[in-house]
RNA sequence: GUGUUCGUAGCUCAGCUGGAUAGAGCAACGGCCUUCUAAGCCGUGGGUCGGGGGUUCGAAUCCCUUCGAGCACACCA
């Protein structure tokens, strides 16, 4: 279906034309005066400059035009010269039903569709996630489903962080303490177990406890660079310890990530780019865009606009091991080659910004991937703590994501079961928490924008007032239970036939579920979840009010009482399609 | 130092491809539950859009300058 805003302006510009104007001027945007007018047209100003006459002559001329279609209900020219636009009832009435029998709501899917793989996620086995991977991996799934919604194949790859010293430095501390594995045995030939030497938890507390020792203990990190040497270089022993921790951690972390509602589409990691390197490396030698720079192998990828000194890409150490943007790289000629993505979207911390730009260039500039394909970065802002500073626990540390999500689930149990009017079982109250508490997160993270920095403040995103994803379930839930009792009666929710507003607050509510098309392809092009947030807590507000002026079970015409249950209907599933897309879920009470 | 992002109500944030009276939420204060969930709705107070210039009929929005904050600046990832 076209928007609605396209099909105004479509009719706006079909009215300059007529009066002799460019259509180009015809223009309209949301109403900033909802007192005054719905939609707007600023264009006879512009305009006026062009014609040399006043604005205002444009408008009212344009406007004589205008009140000739059955699109509005009113148009107004206004000095200076604008034009004031109330779209008529009929044709809000008649766009929802449309909506209303879409199984898409009215929004349409790309023509275009393109394959894009997501970078997001980026946890480092061995470790547990912790705060700094959660904007990563909401602001990541979000995009993914917003993409995927509008119709892209949308491949999202987590990224895994298991490469490097730390393999190392597992493996050394695990070989100190159990020195009698087959795994250290050089001269064993056989089969190594399946099982995994150590669980989860022993791993997250061997990696730190190893990584301290060799702060201190020269002899012991010398050990640990051998190890990773020797893992990276087809050790067999060590590649099947390597093996364990992968499975061990990937495993725990599908957990974490699933009660996230996060899911992966691939698991790689970088790893899984470093057999690449090779001959991405003696290509870039060959082709000449590598030279050596201070005992480096780098890559210049300085631009004339630049304002500033962009240092090279490096690509190997002066000691010729590679870096992260050699693996960065690698991965761009693996993703290449497996899956052709017309995009890549980088869903990282802002801080890296500079490591992609160098990146994107260098791949760019060496033919990694061609002008067509795009290398998009969406860098996040700090989650920080009430004090403006990054988020810690109370004692200072980093706070592990089980435990501030423990905490969240926690607080929101405590209002369920205070707040409640029906006596809820434990376990539903509980599972209620969760659904409500993964909402106040991530609608909390969500809702800003991603670029910046924000404030988790677990006392207000735990307060469920006002623009908060509680907030959004609670409207979400209204709406559900007004549908059970309507469905009591015997009746079917879904044959109501949407009629034309009554009055304000109902033309306000169908108007905002007018743009749910608007708002998703906004959002998606823009890959700001925010707008989609904004969009829907306008679309709660519109409704809260209308709830509370309509009384609609005890509606007695029945064809008035049946068309308000299919804009509930309606208003339900624009709702629970947006937040689908954010990546939570509601619950049936709450 | 260079670059970059940002500075909007007491607090947390929208708005920024220039438009009419700068919007929300929280906090404060005042109303509204015998009737579909009051986690709601309605209302009141609260702003030199960091400061100063400029462009424009018109600037929170664009340009310059200045102050302040964060972040990044090749052998970590």
């Amino acid at each position: 279906m076209k928007k609605l805003l396209d099909q105004i302006t479509e009719e706006v510009m079909k009215a300059f034309a007529a009066s002799g104007y460019e259509e180009e001027y015809g223009k309209v945007t949301l109403s900033n005066r909802p007192d005054l007018c719905e939609y707007q047209c600023n264009g006879s100003m512009a305009a006026a400059k062009k014609y040399h006459c006043a604005p205002i002559q444009i408008a009212s001329k344009v406007v004589e035009e205008l009140e000739k279609s059955a699109i509005f209900e009113e148009a107004l020219a206004v000095n200076p010269g604008f034009i004031n636009l109330k779209v008529s009832a009929s044709f809000v009435q008649s766009y929802l039903q449309a909506m209303l029998q879409d199984e898409r709501l009215g929004c349409d899917k790309t023509e275009k569709p393109k394959t894009m793989i997501v970078d997001y996620g980026g946890p480092n086995v061995a470790k547990p996630l912790h705060v700094g991977h959660l904007r990563s991996a909401i602001i990541g799934e979000s995009v993914k489903r917003l993409g995927r919604f509008v119709g892209h194949q949308m491949i999202g790859d987590i990224h895994l962080g298991d490469w490097g010293l730390q393999m190392g430095l597992i493996i050394t501390e695990l070989k100190h303490r159990k020195p009698e594995l087959p795994y250290f045995d050089e001269s064993f030939g056989g089969e190594y177990p399946k099982e995994a030497p150590f669980t989860i938890s022993e791993l997250e507390e061997i990696y730190p406890t190893a990584s301290a020792r060799s702060k201190e203990d020269e002899a012991y990190k010398n050990e640990a660079m051998e190890a990773t040497y020797l893992v990276q270089h087809g050790h067999r022993g060590y590649q099947a310890v390597l093996q364990h921790i992968l499975n061990v951690s990937v495993a725990d972390l599908k957990k974490n990530y699933a009660s996230l509602k996060v899911e992966f589409d691939l698991w790689k990691g970088e790893s899984d780019a470093q057999p690449y390197i090779p001959d991405l490396v003696e290509m870039l030698k060959e082709k000449g865009f590598a030279y050596e720079s201070e005992g480096a192998l780098v890559v210049d990828v300085k631009e004339d606009t630049d304002t500033k000194e962009v240092p090279p890409c490096m690509i190997l150490k002066s000691d010729g091991a590679s870096l992260y943007t050699t693996t960065d790289l690698a991965t761009i000629v693996e993703r290449m080659k497996l899956y052709h993505p017309d995009d890549i979207i980088y869903v990282v911390d802002k801080r890296q910004e500079m490591h992609f730009v160098q990146v994107f260039r260098c791949a760019r500039k060496t033919g990694l991937v061609d002008s067509e394909t795009g290398l998009k970065f969406l860098g996040f802002g700090t989650m920080n703590g009430k004090d403006g500073k990054p988020f810690k626990t109370r004692e200072g540390g980093v706070m592990r994501l089980e435990h501030l999500i423990a905490d969240i689930d926690e607080e929101m149990y405590r209002k369920i079961v205070d707040n409640s009017e029906a006596e809820i079982p434990e376990e539903e109250a509980r599972e209620t928490a969760q659904t409500v508490g993964l909402s106040a997160v991530k609608y909390g993270d969500l809702s800003n924008q991603a670029s910046k920095d924000y404030v988790f403040d677990v006392e207000r995103f735990t307060s469920f007032e006002g623009n908060t994803g509680p907030y959004i379930l609670y409207t979400i839930v209204r709406i559900k239970s007004i549908l059970n009792k309507y469905r009591e009666l015997g009746l079917d929710p879904e044959s109501g036939i949407i009629r034309a507003p009554e009055n304000e607050t109902q033309k306000s509510l169908m108007l905002r579920l007018a743009r749910f098309n608007g708002a998703v392809w906004n959002a998606f092009e823009e890959l700001a979840p925010h707008k989609l947030c904004a969009y829907i807590y306008e679309l709660a507000n519109a409704f809260n009010k209308f709830y509370h002026e309509t009384k609609i079970l005890s509606e007695e015409d029945e064809e008035i009482r049946s068309g308000l249950v299919a804009v509930l209907v309606l208003t339900k599933r624009v709702l629970e399609t947006c937040i689908e897309i954010l990546g939570f879920e509601a619950p049936e009470r709450m």
